[in-house]
RNA sequence: CGGGGCGUAGCGUAGUGGCUAGCGCGCCUGCUUUGGGAGCAGGAGACCGGGAGUUCGAAUCUCCCCGCCCCGACCA
């Protein structure tokens, strides 16, 4: 039993200053957390007590899944990721430390390499796999900014599991238990949260999905289609277009357009050279950049802008990208800044993508690679090609679902879980083969599964508070039920205890506020700050036998004879 | 890493060169009060982020450093 009357507990009136959004400013008004550097949070009792009701629920999913649980230090040596590289390519995000010899130490930012290490080391046979295990761990991470309170921090929890097959469609098989158990597990923790396509890469067949928590201060952005639920993050959204079904074009007619440099200004006059009505989507844009040292176009509608992580999630293998300077305008002085088209790609050496609405057949009006000089009528295939398509436009709200054509719209929310096709690369860089059936050696496939669980905290407090406070699912929350013992006398105090005693023997974990300075007001704001689904009062209704029952959520409110509660509020809670 | 802002008691803050650094919350003592963050009286608690400088005099001005927050870049 919680005793307010005891716990290290103090609510704060204020906001504190340095805190932006609800969860944090409300984790710290209800002391559940306390900042102790940025990034890195201590855990007082109540949050302390929630966190480890995430862990408990994460941990009973996994098991009841049929993976097994083991722990590795956070404390790891060099060697393993010098072998993968990782080492290097997490550069400065990566905690790094020495020991008293000089020797390079880290602390895990994810644990790829010791889960490889640690099947190694065990197994050797196809006849051990499929093997699922997990850690709910500490990990550590020097980002650049943490922020949002312990939504990102540079110390957090977080459940990882790795998966272990034979052959891809055991890794699917595999994924596809992951992706269960973690529908299960943020079910029960009383999320809502829609499951994303990311992207996936190059490597065939590897599949990547994340979980994310809708809401406004979430720090990603993803599609949803609020008709048929397809999401996807912005990166992975997929443009669905028909073919093209006008009739073909004149042939290329180039026109004068002096100081035109700019859409908007094309837009402007073709309106009064040719016949009003002309958009942007009309023409198309040719957007220059530099890929790993090769110059490349991208070419999108008018009215579009290239998405820079877009194309580059879209780019696989490529290292560097970035626009064209004026250096690199000097070094190909076929391309006119402003009046750029694709007619003339082949000839100037440039790769051409497109965005998939630059359908074959479609025509375009775009710079004719003459300075003050554009080109209408120039069409996909007739005049121009693309090396591929390629999905780099901006994504917009109102852009068509590619599963039902349906608007979609753009929505904000909390990365809670990431599940993920790894494939071999690990197992490749650390050696981890079996030997199949045949007596072969098989290098084994691996997925990597992650949640968020001191993240879960804060996404679960972002998804639910109120202008009162936190207020959190049952089995989240610190206690089941919240007693509050009003007024002066010991009679309110004894009651309470009772019910606390009886409750608690009924199996409900009970916290009582048995404070006996405090007065009513403060009780229940603090109740309400703190937010455990149901709350009791003993107090002045006694002396009409009665006791008041709430719900934190609905604010509902009812008067149960002292009596006939216990069974009452045991059988209310125990279905809430 | 670029841009912006902020560091005064546990928390929120006032104080732009001049007396012993002020207020609210919280904390301690006493009295009173007990259904919506009570009242009165008394009290404890601050090397004003750190260092150097300017000055008769610095929380206040200058320089350097450190820390924290926000926007952006970044984030298997």
């Amino acid at each position: 039993m919680l005793r307010m009357s005891t716990l290290l507990l103090r609510t704060l009136r204020d906001d504190p200053a340095d805190a932006e959004v609800a969860s944090h400013k409300l984790l710290v008004r209800a002391g559940y957390v306390r900042r102790v550097a940025a990034g890195i949070y201590a855990w007082l009792p109540l949050g302390y007590i929630t966190l480890r009701n995430i862990e408990r629920i994460v941990r009973e999913e996994m098991d009841g899944a049929g993976f097994q649980e083991v722990h590795f230090p956070a404390l790891l040596p060099r060697e393993p990721y010098e072998t993968t590289n990782r080492w290097n390519e997490y550069g400065s995000d990566l905690f790094r430390l020495q020991d008293r010899r000089g020797n390079d130490y880290l602390l895990g930012p994810t644990h790829e390499e010791m889960f490889t290490l640690m099947v190694k080391g065990e197994y050797s046979s196809y006849k051990d796999l499929p093997l699922s295990i997990y850690q709910i761990q500490t990990k550590y991470r020097d980002e650049t900014r943490p922020r949002s309170g312990i939504i990102r921090g540079r110390e957090f929890v977080m459940k990882d599991s790795y998966s272990f097959d034979l052959d891809d469609a055991g890794l699917a098989t595999s994924y596809e238990k992951h992706r269960v158990a973690y529908e299960k597990t943020f079910t029960r923790l009383g999320m809502k949260y829609n499951i994303v396509s990311a992207v996936s890469g190059a490597m065939g067949g590897s599949r990547s999905e994340e979980f994310l928590a809708p809401c406004p201060t979430g720090e990603d952005t993803y599609v949803l289609c609020e008709k048929c639920g397809y999401a996807a993050n912005v990166e992975a959204m997929i443009t669905k277009v028909a073919p093209y079904s006008g009739v073909a074009p004149a042939a290329m007619e180039i026109f004068d357009s002096p100081n035109t440099p700019t859409i908007d200004s094309l837009v402007d006059l073709l309106n009064t050279k040719f016949a009003p009505g002309h958009q942007a989507s009309d023409t198309l844009k040719n957007v220059l950049l530099v890929a790993d040292g090769q110059a490349i176009s991208v070419l999108v509608p008018g009215d579009r802008e290239v998405d820079l992580k877009r194309l580059q999630a879209n780019l696989p293998g490529v290292q560097e990208l970035r626009l064209f300077e004026d250096g690199d305008f000097a070094k190909h002085p076929g391309l006119v800044k402003g009046y750029v088209g694709p007619q003339d790609a082949k000839k100037l050496g440039i790769t051409v993508y497109a965005d998939p609405r630059v359908v074959l057949g479609s025509h375009w009006i775009t710079g004719a690679n003459q300075k003050d000089k554009h080109v209408r009528f120039v069409t996909h295939g007739r005049d121009f090609d693309v090396e591929k398509f390629i999905e780099a436009a901006e994504v917009k709200a109102g852009d068509l679902c590619p599963e039902c054509a349906t608007p979609v719209i753009i929505d904000r929310a909390i990365e809670i879980g990431h599940i993920f096709q790894l494939g071999r690369k690990y197992a490749e860089a650390l050696d981890l083969t079996v030997l199949d059936k045949d007596g072969k050696s098989k290098v084994v496939t691996m997925g990597s599964y992650g949640i968020g669980v001191s993240r879960a905290v804060a996404a679960i407090a972002e998804q639910t508070y109120d202008e009162m406070g936190l207020c959190w699912p049952r089995e989240v929350a610190p206690a089941d039920i919240h007693i509050v013992a009003t007024g002066k006398d010991d009679e309110p105090f004894n009651v309470a205890e009772k019910f606390a005693q009886e409750l608690e023997q009924a199996g409900l974990r009970v916290m009582l506020d048995d404070r006996r300075d405090a007065s009513p007001g403060v009780k229940f704001k603090d109740a309400e700050l703190i937010g455990i689904p149901f709350i009791m009062v003993v107090g002045k209704g006694l002396a009409d036998g009665k006791v008041e029952f709430r719900d934190r959520k609905s604010g509902e409110k009812s008067e149960f004879a002292v009596d006939a509660a216990l069974a009452t509020i045991i059988a209310t809670i125990n279905q809430a």
